[in-house]
RNA sequence: GCGGAAGUCGUAUAGUGGCUAUUACCUCAGCCUUCCAAGCUGAUGACGACAGUUCGAUUCUGUUCUUCCGCUCCA
């Protein structure tokens, strides 16, 4: 899919040799799909928290955040489907390489005989349910075999034995562990917006239509983790959930859809990278829903999901927690003249991975120039941030670390420091000095040398061009501020 | 989870059943220099882990961990 070759590998390196991601647990050969941000990752993660803060809260007057705890109440699981919907055991054909939840492939096996033999079937499903009730992925498995349950795809019967898929981690609650309650890590943000939907209502006196806003982590227990940071076991979620009078979620989807694709754009990423992919098989609890794809090194995959969630999740809540989730509409119906009165509101969803879309920065940023002359052989690693994305906003320099020009350029250090984050630097050539910054995305060098004693001009340098200007010491701050606004 | 491939300094690499494991870049210290990876001198730093075979294993075998590619899965 991708037409260029894929370079996720190079990515890999750069980012682990430059201190943007390392491998978790890197001296003990790492943990499998973890990862840990390093000095100028995290920078960078930061940067696009307070982007999508930014765009979300503080520019909507009706959307706030909230930061929920990680532990929640186990019913909450419960209700919002996900114990449900992943704790099946599945087996797995090894000829077919086909996975089917166990209780299907029996159940299916049972249909077909029962025309002939349908003592048979009833006895199967007996005994399945038994055994299902009792974890017993043994007998399961026997049961399986002994009937010579084949394999739709491959019609044979080569099975893997009964195992338990869980994608939600599990802990204790309490520290004496007999009597204690299992609960889990969340494996989404969006419920912790959800049981606090009344609280945020009252107490911010919030009027429908109006959002929460969430960044957080979330766990799941993926069978197969892959992809660098694309798809890891703990994942950051920047969410925000939409509540909405019921009947007008079809626009108010359409709305956040367009509203979420501008925000993409406005980091600069061509949209020939993005695309839309429509949900055709919809979620047990939405009515609509469509991923925004980027067009990745490993091909187009999904960063952000958006999703119209009808009131599901209310309406589950309510009837577990016995608490209405109700919301009184004083605003007037033309229709019959009346208030709208009390109801569920529906949620339409945006939820976008922060760590997918760390992933697509970088790899939209990464960039291999060939500078060679007939002379020289020359190349550079450059990242292309977008100013306000990148860790390091301003490098200061001094020519050399003589004749107080380092003195001058601690001075500007100090000075600017304030304003956005700064690096000094007096080590090494100054070409070299360049080409490291290209290499960590920081988008301006200023270098100070003689001239800027005698007349307060600098050289600033372009990360991008790599061109150089002669300019006021004092208009320095407002180029950069200036870049890494827009 | 299945199939394939691979693990050597921070990164990228060479090589070997046996002497102090190669090279480049990076990093650090010093000298010199100063507007695009300059030069010189010196330094730090690696055979993923655990077993087995062997007089001797980084090299062969097994297990394991990790990563990459393809499939599978993905509320």
């Amino acid at each position: 899919m991708a037409t260029e070759q894929n370079n996720l590998p190079d990515i890999i390196s750069h980012c682990k040799e430059y201190g943007f991601i390392f491998p978790s647990s890197d001296i003990y050969d790492g943990l499998s799909a973890v990862y840990d941000y390093g000095q100028w990752g995290v920078e960078l993660k930061k940067n696009i928290k307070d982007i999508w803060w930014k765009s979300m809260v503080y520019m909507h007057e009706n959307i706030v955040g909230i930061d929920s705890a990680i532990f929640m109440h186990p019913t909450i699981w419960k209700a919002s489907g996900h114990v449900d919907n992943f704790s099946d055991p599945m087996i797995d054909n090894l000829d077919s390489k086909k996975r089917y939840r166990v209780d299907h492939l029996i159940e299916g096996f049972c249909e077909q005989v029962a025309d002939s033999n349908k003592q048979l079937a009833d006895e199967l499903l007996v005994k399945m349910d038994a055994l299902l009730a009792a974890d017993d992925f043994v007998g399961l498995k026997q049961l399986i075999v002994d009937n010579n349950m084949k394999c739709a795809v491959s019609g044979t019967c080569n099975w893997t034995d009964v195992r338990q898929f869980n994608l939600m981690f599990s802990t204790q609650l309490g520290s004496v562990a007999e009597d204690s309650d299992t609960i889990y890590l969340r494996p989404e943000t969006a419920q912790g917006i959800f049981v606090n939907f009344l609280n945020v209502q009252k107490t911010g006196r919030m009027k429908i239509p109006f959002g929460i806003a969430q960044i957080g982590k979330a766990f799941r227990n993926e069978i197969v983790a892959r992809g660098f940071i694309f798809r890891m076991r703990e994942f950051e979620q920047m969410e925000m959930q939409f509540f909405v009078r019921p009947g007008t979620q079809k626009e108010w989807y359409e709305y956040w859809k367009e509203a979420r694709m501008k925000w993409h754009l406005a980091l600069g990423i061509s949209a020939s990278k993005y695309r839309f992919h429509d949900h055709v098989k919809l979620a047990h609890y939405a009515d609509a829903a469509c991923d925004i794809e980027f067009d990745f090194p490993m091909g187009f995959k999904e960063v952000e999901g958006i999703h119209s969630r009808t009131n599901f999740d209310l309406s589950q809540h309510q009837e577990y927690s016995k608490k209405k989730q109700m919301y009184f509409d004083n605003d007037i119906d033309e229709a019959t003249g009346k208030p709208y009165g009390n109801y569920i509101p529906y949620v339409v969803e945006t939820s976008i991975g922060l760590d997918r879309t760390i992933l697509m920065v970088l790899s939209e940023a990464y960039t291999v120039e060939d500078l060679s002359t007939e002379d020289k052989k020359d190349s550079r690693v450059v990242l292309k941030f977008p100013p306000k994305l990148a860790p390091i906003k301003l490098a200061i320099f001094p020519l050399m670390k003589k004749d107080g020009l380092a003195e001058l350029a601690r001075e500007m250090m100090n000075e600017y420091r304030e304003d956005f984050f700064c690096f000094y630097e007096e080590k090494d050539a100054i070409g070299k000095r360049y080409r490291r910054m290209d290499a960590l995305g920081t988008p301006f060098c200023v270098t100070i040398d003689h001239q800027t004693k005698e007349d307060g001009t600098v050289t600033i340098r372009y990360r991008d061009s790599m061109d150089q200007e002669r300019v006021k010491m004092s208009d320095v701050k407002a180029i950069v501020l200036n870049a890494i606004k827009s």
